[in-house]
RNA sequence: GGGCCGAUAGCUCAGUCGGUAGAGCAACUGGCUUUUAACCAGUGGGUCGCAGGUUCGAGUCCUGCUCGGCUCACCA
């Protein structure tokens, strides 16, 4: 038989040989079903016969064994109890002449097989009967892989080391490994073959036979994401929230700044972008009499792919009616916090523990208050002698001057060497030099922008922001007071019309949440929009599409409300410790797998 | 796209100064009727990512390429 498919070498041909020997002995090496007892309460897979019995087991010191009177006693109960269970071998079998011990795995939890020679008798798969001929129970045994499914009936004991175990009566072969399994020591250490093919890392995790401490395994890891997002369904629901669904395919790429995946409709004739926000349809919904709804599903946006960007990903986003981004803020922190305590047990504890301390209250910062208050303890800062606050970042000059600057040294860093960056650090000269060049730039800048000089210092303090002070909010924190031109579909602050009233949330040094009160009066709207139109003619691929149908919906009234969008792939990276947003997606998107084979045919077709 | 790092047995990795290709696990054969990453004895397994170059001799040095990781720039 030729499985081109299977790479062939000597693991692999044995466990195909092996397979035909099993064939001969069983029959159908497939079969539909194996059907699981009932003595636990619930369908006995290997966890509900663990939780059930592991209790039972005699508590004795590391490598102490149990005495034999209390193993007689315990056992006098145990083989009384029979079960049928199912799973994966998860060990190589250990072999002792006329018995043997694996383990099987239903992929959380393991439990041990105790197959005796003399004892075990074989499942004909043709004829779901009982083999009667001596022997072939052992013989199959015998032909069973790492990584094969069986099924087996047999009674539970405890066996002298203390471990709960199966003694295997009948034994039934449900499925075939024709590829070996990944290395029970170290398990996958390739990330790409990780992230490819999941399916493998998710096996790896569960026949791992040891763990580092505090080390999650795949399966875990997205465990907790299911929670997490079981947790905030449950919380908004608590809250009076109605869950909806907005289109996915849109005909308006709109609702925040990125560039989108276009497709194309054959029956409509028309362009269709995948969407990369909900948000311009669920305020639609506001309008419509919706007082809260949110949204938890998948955006695309058709940009870089990096540590925390896929192209895909998983955003919760809700408005609620009647409040504005304070509120907003509080009601946020407490969905977190309560999420958190749910799932983890915890109101508020980071999986990396060394990097975080328990918070009970997120901090609150203006963006301007932030950057003043990084640069104060930045190197530049005493090496240029320069003071930065709040008022001097008012000045457009003096931000874009600012902005220049990072740009320059933050490019000329990264491109030296950590070894031979010795002396650049603290190279006043040069970092001069940067600061004049600076100020000439913004000098030319600022006589160039015209009336986008608003929109081009909005986009210094951002950028400053972003170098500045960005990665440094390792503890939550909301960044309030945007700068209005940033921030198109938000209302100004009541105190100050150059700010929009908008947060960001940070922790880990990444935007987890951003939120803003709405803007609802049409009119502005309307001007914010078109503002954005000019910002796309001057060369600004992100800036937001105008959506007529949305203002003649604002023009129906939209109540005054609050709206927030909250990443969860990067929350979930938080919560387990990750820091590639491709270990919390079950299927991350990656280049194309390529052959060496392909490769090379492809170069001649090219060539 | 730029910079840095990597690719050796099925898996995880070592390989010194350029001199016959190594270990553990896995596989195979034999032994062992309560093992715990079982153990004991033995066996097989390599296009050292690909293509050139230097050299008496290259896994090792040089050049180009492929694939991958990290990182910087754009982006949530």
């Amino acid at each position: 038989m030729s499985n081109s498919f299977i790479e062939d070498n000597d693991q692999t041909r044995a466990r195909r040989e092996r397979l035909e020997a099993i064939r001969s002995i069983v029959g159908n090496v497939y079969p539909n079903k194996f059907e699981r007892s009932r003595v636990t309460g619930f369908e006995d897979t290997i966890t509900a016969i663990i939780q059930k019995f592991k209790d039972g087991e005699p508590q004795v010191s590391e490598g102490a064994r149990p005495a034999p009177e209390e193993l007689e006693r315990i056992n006098a109960e145990l083989n009384r109890i029979s079960v049928r269970t199912s799973g994966r071998i998860a060990t190589p079998p250990r072999v002792m002449g006329k018995a043997a011990f694996v383990h099987l795995s239903d992929g959380v939890s393991r439990l041990q097989i105790y197959v005796k020679k003399t004892d075990v008798r074989a499942v004909n798969n043709d004829t779901d009967t009982l083999i009667d001929e001596e022997g072939k129970g052992w013989e199959l045994f015998n032909l069973l892989d790492h990584g094969d499914f069986i099924g087996v009936e047999g009674y539970l004991f405890v066996t002298r080391t203390g471990e709960l175990s199966v003694h295997v009566r009948e034994l039934q072969f449900l499925s075939k490994a024709l590829l070996p399994m990944p290395d029970k020591v170290h398990g996958i250490a390739d990330p790409e073959i990780r992230q490819r093919q999941r399916y493998a890392d998710l096996i790896a995790g569960s026949l791992k036979v040891e763990r580092e401490a505090g080390e999650m395994t795949p399966r875990e890891i997205f465990e907790l994401r299911s929670k997490v997002i079981r947790e905030m369904r449950r919380f908004l629901d608590e809250h009076g929230y109605v869950e909806v669904e907005t289109p996915m395919l849109t005909p308006l790429a709109t609702g925040a700044a990125a560039k989108p995946f276009e497709t194309y409709h054959n029956a409509l004739g028309i362009p269709l972008y995948a969407r990369i926000a909900p948000e311009l349809y669920l305020k639609r919904l506001l309008v419509g009499g919706f007082e809260k709804v949110y949204e938890l599903n998948r955006n695309f946006r058709n940009e870089g792919i990096g540590y925390r960007w896929n192209p895909e990903f998983t955003m919760l986003e809700f408005y609620c009616a009647y409040m504005d981004a304070n509120g907003m803020m509080d009601f946020c922190e407490e969905l977190l916090q309560t999420v958190l305590e749910r799932v983890t047990g915890n109101r508020f504890i980071f999986r990396d523990a060394g990097n975080f301390q328990v918070s009970t209250h997120f901090a609150r910062l203006s963006m301007k208050q932030a950057i003043a208050e990084a640069w104060a303890h930045n190197p530049f800062s005493a090496l240029l002698g320069q003071d930065v606050d709040e008022e001097w970042l008012d000045d457009a000059f003096n931000a874009h001057t600012l902005a220049v600057f990072l740009r320059r040294a933050s490019a000329e860093n990264s491109m030296v060497d950590d070894e031979e960056s010795e002396g650049l650090e603290t190279d006043a000269e040069t970092m001069e030099d940067y600061w004049h060049l600076a100020e000439e730039e913004a000098e030319r800048a600022l006589e160039e922008a015209g009336d986008a000089a608003e929109t081009q210092a909005a986009q210094d303090i951002v950028e400053i922001f972003e170098k500045l002070v960005e990665s440094s909010l390792i503890q939550p924190t909301f960044i309030t007071d945007f700068p209005k031109p940033i921030s198109p579909l938000s209302k100004a602050s009541p105190f100050d019309p150059t700010v929009a009233e908008r947060f960001e949330l940070f922790i880990r040094g990444m935007e987890i949440a951003n939120g803003f009160s709405e803007l609802n009066d049409p009119v502005e709207q309307r001007e914010r929009f078109l503002e954005q139109m000019r910002e796309r003619e001057r060369g600004d691929e992100e800036a937001m599409v105008l959506d007529e149908d949305y203002i003649r919906a604002l023009s129906y009234g939209m109540p005054p409300a609050a709206g927030i969008g909250i990443g969860i792939d990067r929350l979930v990276m938080i919560l387990t410790g990750k820091h590639t947003i491709r270990e919390v997606i079950l299927f991350p998107h990656m280049r194309p797998e390529r052959k060496a084979k392909e490769s090379e045919e492809r170069e001649v077709e090219e060539g």
